[in-house]
DNA sequence: TATTGAAGTGAACGTATGTTCAGATAGTTT
DNA sequence: AAACTATCTGAACATACGTTCACTTCAATA
């Protein structure tokens, strides 16, 4: 957590995680130091406990921004629709969510190990939470009679991991737009539900 | 690699290995000391260098050879059915393997960033391999008419995705059999992909 | 029984780690 | 101009790392 306000030249709490977010993606938490962040934001090492009380805060830090923004943007996107209006409306959004944020999906989904028991519960529950906003939609569809998966709880599970892959291929510069990438997975989910 | 025979009381090379992958998939590859794995076979840290010349090879060696198992599994495993036959033997075959094995695959998706390039590009080349398997799969039932992807290579890779991420929360202990989860499964992909 | 030689020990190597802290630096306030 | 205070440096702390190696141990061989 940053100080009051920066007094002289001086580094911002912001810079520092984007930094940690940037090597810890490329290189994984435990394989980064906090001299080589220090370094890439151009400082000392010892100045970065202005920001931060340890480096494991600031993995958990990354973690909990990431899975709040998830969330909060999610609220603000969900809409009332029919099942299946809803469905499209979390694909296209967790597609273009987890395009716009690359090293924090990778952080999210890789560093799980590397944190404290009461981090991991707290970083879990919020997981749980996201899984349930997709999990409710598809039993309210099935409930609807328009979906038709035999088991909700899998299928949820099952479209979250193939949605989230779109961040292991996908490359701005390929041969697919954003849009592009949307549209055909949302052909896949659809399908897969039976809709 | 081990030597000729052991000649006294003694480890073995692949006593080495598996505690190496145990702890690899349990703390990842940069948080793990030669140390811990040495003490967990039983032995002082420089006995291990009886068994590989360096850390770095004892992790490309347990992904190679992950690699060359699931490629050699699936030579034996394909058959010569329709598509819709191929597609299914496959989809099971995927599961069950990659159930059978949930610390290697969770070090052969997780720690290709401590590869060196050399080492890299040599475990992509066997994945690709393996991707080529599924895409030639649906390219073919694709002009057969039995599929309808608009995109082949997007259906393969979001397909793997969702297959794979059955190792992430399946739990023997739970409601589904390993059975009941490969049924699952199927029926999604082969809905996903139109037939 | 004497010899061999692979397997393992335990200490040492240089280097790196996360973290702390006294002191230097320099904007801001009085 | 003086006092204040947040910031950063640079050195130091204890500990850990991967790796090497002279030496011991001991089953198997001759």
């Amino acid at each position: 957590m940053a100080r009051k306000t920066g007094s002289h030249s001086g580094i911002t709490g912001p810079a520092v995680r984007e930094a940690a977010q940037r090597l810890f993606a490329q290189h994984g938490f435990a394989a980064v130091s906090m001299r080589q962040i220090a370094a890439d934001v151009g400082v000392q090492a010892g100045a970065l406990y202005n920001y931060t009380p340890d480096k494991q805060s600031l993995l958990f830090d990354l973690m909990k921004t990431h899975m709040d923004e998830l969330l909060e943007a999610w609220q603000a996107e969900k809409s009332d629709g029919t099942p299946l209006d809803r469905l499209e409306v979390f694909t296209r959004f967790h597609i273009r969510f987890h395009l716009d944020r690359p090293d924090a999906v990778f952080i999210a989904y890789m560093e799980l190990r590397n944190l404290s028991p009461e981090n991991f519960a707290a970083i879990e529950a919020l997981r749980k939470r996201y899984e349930d906003e997709l999990e409710q939609i598809l039993s309210d569809g099935k409930q609807a009679g328009v979906f038709h998966q035999p088991d909700t709880k899998l299928a949820t599970l099952a479209l979250i991991a193939m949605l989230t892959g779109v961040t292991t291929w996908y490359r701005g510069d390929g041969r697919l737009t954003r849009e592009g990438v949307a549209d055909l997975y949302w052909d896949m989910v659809r399908k897969a539900v039976g809709a």
